[in-house]
DNA sequence: CAGACGTGGAG
DNA sequence: TCTCCAAGTCT
């Protein structure tokens, strides 16, 4: 009985694996990416959080114009948060901005601006969970930790033919036993860094480079000729539709934003103001349902009388937004007025001078209207 | 524990 | 054009 336990325990152990992956990894593995070869974990830590469901040719310019822009942990933390957001503009998964300046703040704070080096502490900060945790922590210190991203799923799930769903709980917790059990002794940096770079450049999702990776002979997908097959995929969802009413308010070179409330989507980022009250039926998309989302003059009336009076306005052409779990149709109204208030303090509203939209926390589909109707004018 | 949370590239 | 999903975390 005490035999069978031993052995479930160390059931995982396979030191061929880690000692293939970092052989590979000295020949073929990326060694120049902006984040590595430093044990800084301010600059760990950075990209870490903004590569979190997020390609790395896509953080490469928002890393370094960020480092520019917060040079240090101390830069980062003394910084307004809304600095932050407008340097995040763009990346998505805003929340990860928010929890990077809270946690900056932490880290001044709880430990004197150092990071601390063990995978508990860090993910006990926020934005940190277990996975990033343990990257950092090996990066940073060289402390061993598994990590568990979309390339250890796939690469776990191909060579050692996993064939459940990744997001089931049973076969997460797996893999991250099968994880640990793989961590080498020695050099955990190379290990981490060949286990992503395998995935990201050899075993990726459609049509992985089977032919030059070290791991063929052993991989159980390869062998039974199931790499299309796994990973399995998440089960797909119908995505509902939804509809939002904007106000396009430009008076003397400027328009008027909104500050979104800290969740939900854009959250805590500049925006158009949006009327209440136009979502639409889930799945309806029928010219009829538009109409009903048509806006009453008055209505109209109402929604800008705190920021000025409206001379007319003008229905623009609606913009759609695919996100990956709904789809946004915008209608935008451009107000055109007849004078604006010397508002009183509103404090979630701004006047944006135009010239400055580059620059400013937007989400990525309404500083793309806003620059083409600049443009335009 | 399932759903929310962005954006851009690949196929 | 449309689906899938990438160095996940939080609620």
């Amino acid at each position: 009985m005490k035999l069978a336990v031993e052995f479930a325990r160390d059931d995982f152990h396979d030191p061929d694996f880690s000692a293939t992956l970092m052989a590979w990894q000295k020949q073929h593995g990326r060694h120049t990416l902006p984040w590595q070869n430093t044990r800084d974990a301010y600059l760990v830590w950075l990209s870490e959080i903004m590569l979190q469901q997020t390609q790395v040719s896509a953080v490469i310019g928002y890393y370094q114009r960020f480092l520019t822009r917060f040079p240090d942990l101390a830069s980062l933390a003394a910084a307004p948060v809304e600095d932050v957001m407008a340097q995040w503009s763009g990346l998505g998964y805003y929340t990860r901005a928010r929890n990077l300046h809270k946690c900056a703040q932490r880290v001044v704070a709880e430990y004197g601006g150092v990071f601390p080096s063990d995978p508990l502490l860090l993910a006990d900060l926020p934005g940190i969970g277990r996975s990033t945790a343990a990257a950092i922590a090996a990066f940073s210190s060289g402390r061993r930790a598994a990590i568990m991203d979309g390339n250890v799923k796939r690469v776990l799930a191909r060579v050692y033919g996993v064939d459940t769903y990744p997001g089931e709980r049973k076969t997460e917790e797996m893999m991250w036993r099968r994880a640990e059990a793989l961590l080498p002794e020695q050099g955990i940096e190379a290990y981490t860094q060949g286990l992503m770079d395998m995935g990201a450049t050899l075993c990726t999702r459609s049509k992985p480079d089977c032919a030059r990776c070290p791991m063929q002979p052993r991989c159980v997908a390869y062998n039974t000729g199931r790499t299309a097959e796994l990973p399995v995929r998440k089960p797909k969802k119908a995505s509902p539709e939804k509809h939002a009413i904007m106000l396009l308010i430009i008076d003397g070179g400027a328009v008027l934003l909104e500050q979104r409330p800290p969740s939900g989507i854009w959250g805590g980022l500049l925006s158009l103001p949006e009327l209440a009250g136009h979502v639409a039926a889930p799945d309806d998309d029928s010219d009829e349902s538009k109409d009903a989302n048509a806006v009453a003059d008055d209505e109209l009336l109402r929604a800008v009388a705190p920021f000025c009076k409206m001379e007319s306005y003008e229905r623009l052409n609606t913009v759609t937004h695919m996100f990956t779990h709904y789809k946004l149709h915008i209608a935008p109204y451009r107000i055109t007025l007849a004078q604006r208030h010397m508002m009183a303090a509103q404090a979630a509203y701004v006047w944006l001078p135009l010239a400055q939209l580059g620059e400013a926390a937007l989400p990525a589909p309404i500083k793309k209207l806003l620059l083409e109707l600049a443009g335009s004018n």
